[in-house]
DNA sequence: ACAAGTACTTACCCTAAAGTATGTATCCAT
DNA sequence: ATGGATACATACTTTAGGGTAAGTACTTGT
């Protein structure tokens, strides 16, 4: 999963924002490219692998699982594969992604506030 | 200011997910390692160039005034240069960038919560 | 028999963002 | 005249994140 060189000065920095700045802590979790947008499509309720592709065109399925992996660690998305062939596995916000939501709101209200609409 | 080669699919996929995603949107505004901590520091009041070096001390010079350029073409902080010698610049949150204020406190608040304290 | 759908995995490459290092101009204090 | 303080600028290198492409395993439909 992309090995990470321990001791670069970027991570050093990074360690050290995080536990600095409360706001620095949060992006980290819900920062980046693409972990907003997934966030964002679980907040209108849990979606199969496939249904986040369609919804997402763009990602590519390394991305995907990737972010969606990442977000399970970090507690903040659910995984529940039914084990049946073919697969239908499920992915849904975790209680502390709900909690999320009123946050990722004020975010979105004030992008469309700035963006007008 | 690290010319942006401009038809990459990085920078495709980035256009893209600001108009599909309001999140995104505001991501590309305040998201990054060091933008958060910038607004976080002026979020206490108005600061001097070397006042905001002192105040975060990982960062090199370089990405502080090239972070603080991009927060003034966005709109979010001023910059007011007294003509005098030596210089005094002081960065500030300009109205807009006031208005992310409770958005960021909702962030930090929900780190917070996160962390315990 | 072969394509299509499910949910991934893996190897390799490219680039934007961050880091390193040094330079600029002006003034004041020692 | 040398060093420190102010607020930057600019060339050069590194790396983490993202993109490309192809493969896996198992089943249903034609």
């Amino acid at each position: 999963m992309t090995a990470i060189k321990e001791s670069s000065t970027r991570n050093e920095n990074k360690e050290m924002s995080i536990n600095a700045c409360p706001v620095s802590y949060v992006m980290n979790k819900i920062g980046g490219h693409w972990k907003p947008i997934i966030l964002y499509q679980l907040m209108s309720g849990p979606k199969r692998y496939n249904e986040l592709r369609r919804a997402i065109p763009t990602i590519t399925e390394k991305m995907l699982i990737q972010h969606l992996k990442q977000l399970q660690a970090d507690d903040l998305v659910t995984r529940t594969a039914e084990p049946v062939v073919p697969p239908f596995v499920t992915y849904a916000l975790s209680s502390v992604g709900e909690s999320l939501t009123p946050v990722m709101e004020a975010i979105a209200n004030w992008g469309f506030a700035q963006t007008g609409r």
